[in-house]
DNA sequence: TATTTAGGTGTAAATATTACACTTATTAGA
DNA sequence: TCTAATAAGTGTAATATTTACACCTAAATA
């Protein structure tokens, strides 16, 4: 076996943290936790944890989420290396940050109690500790571009959901209103949408229709494209 | 002082790895080095080095890359946290990658001999240690989205160049060809280039007039937008 | 002074985006 | 049972953006 070269330098813990986005009926929200260790013991804070030597970091940060939230194979998407050397205070950490995305009613109540977790809307955010704040801004850039550039948007709703919830989605995410014919004229000319005929009339006496991901039009449709991306784009302000 | 709560968690090595993009002429091509210790002594690598107690993740690749360049202040970007457990056969290893535009004409000359560097054409590069290779196309596809979305390419030219060399360096980076009148009416009109009464004529007979990067212009671009970014986009195929 | 070379320029057609208002299905309450 | 209320659903015209496309110009050199 070769000698370790590498016995001079440094070495760091590294953290995973994980920005959750849920959604629920008018508002994107975040799952956080109340810290219960010090520093900063009993306030909020995302969900993270330390890198472990037998796992990824993809590994890591999934592992992580399903120890919150019970969840297996859910969207996760690596986000930015944070690396302040002073970021956390009781020693220099890396930390990388994940954001997913969960169907905020499918999630073990249980864990997220123990955790003492509770969704904030995005727009009501309490203070965070260490450089969460930051971690949140950049997730909430990077979900706003993911869901201009493919449809990422249903991983954040029930398997099968009405066009308004949808509308109401992609508004919180991108903090504007959107005119309705416009919208669906958009979402469904990408067609990765499944009309059933059930309605859900839980919102309105007319009901609105169901409609479901579906994602072998979905891949149908990534197959037909020249790697440009299904896309779904604000109106210009 | 409080305890170090973290005592048992593991520690791992921070490794940096810098893709630096340059162009030539025609050529959009990355600086690589030869490894000169084991493991994959004598292949081809990425600029990199480990993170130091003392420094940021910025700061660290920036000090990587200097050390291999010569330059400062020069344009560099995150691009990806690298946490396979096997990357780095030597030991569990993490690595950020960075990416790079420099001025090819402008590094010195001795340190990249120093490290035996060579400038290699994107389309042909040799093949690289570990899961450089990775990192590269990670490098391609986010320096394609950035020359999309922000005026990023003149990074990678001399001060002063001309329209026919930016747009070579657009198809360069697109690896797809680009009409001329089209090109120009769009690149102008991000109203960020400044045209110089001078003329370069090593290319031509007529010469084509030199312009150069108005960062005020810029400044006043990016004020009067509302967020989505001074945009080229390579034509849908 | 004719030829060669790359630089420079405009317009029309096609496509994509935006703005905008009324009808429909159903329920609840008069 | 009729009326009012509510959110769902639908089409079109105006505007803006993107694309396709071909000839002239300036300078060098043979």
């Amino acid at each position: 076996m070769l000698p370790n070269q590498y016995e001079n330098i440094d070495r760091f813990p590294v953290a995973l943290d994980t920005i959750i986005f849920g959604f629920d009926r008018q508002n994107l929200k975040l799952l956080l936790i109340k810290r219960d260790f010090e520093p900063e013991k009993g306030n909020w804070s995302l969900m993270g944890g330390f890198l472990e030597a037998d796992e990824s970091l993809d590994e890591a940060a999934s592992r992580i989420l399903t120890k919150l939230t019970g969840l297996k194979n859910i969207y996760l998407e690596q986000l930015y290396g944070f690396g302040e050397i002073d970021r956390d205070p009781v020693e220099r950490t890396i930390s990388i940050a994940y954001y997913s995305l969960i169907n905020i009613h499918d999630h073990n109540k249980e864990l997220v109690e123990k955790y003492s977790a509770r969704w904030f809307p995005i727009d009501d955010l309490p203070d965070l500790i260490f450089d969460h704040h930051k971690m949140v801004e950049a997730a909430k850039g990077r979900l706003r571009h993911k869901a201009a550039t493919q449809p990422v948007g249903f991983e954040l709703l029930p398997e099968k959901f009405t066009l308004p919830e949808l509308q109401q989605l992609y508004e919180s995410i991108y903090e504007t209103d959107l005119d309705k014919r416009n919208f669906r004229r958009r979402i469904l000319s990408m067609n990765v949408l499944e009309k059933t005929d059930e309605k859900q009339k839980k919102f309105s006496k007319k009901g609105a229709y169901l409609y479901r991901f579906d994602s072998k039009k979905f891949e149908k449709q990534k197959a037909e494209e020249n790697g440009a991306g299904l896309s779904f784009k604000p109106p210009k302000v």
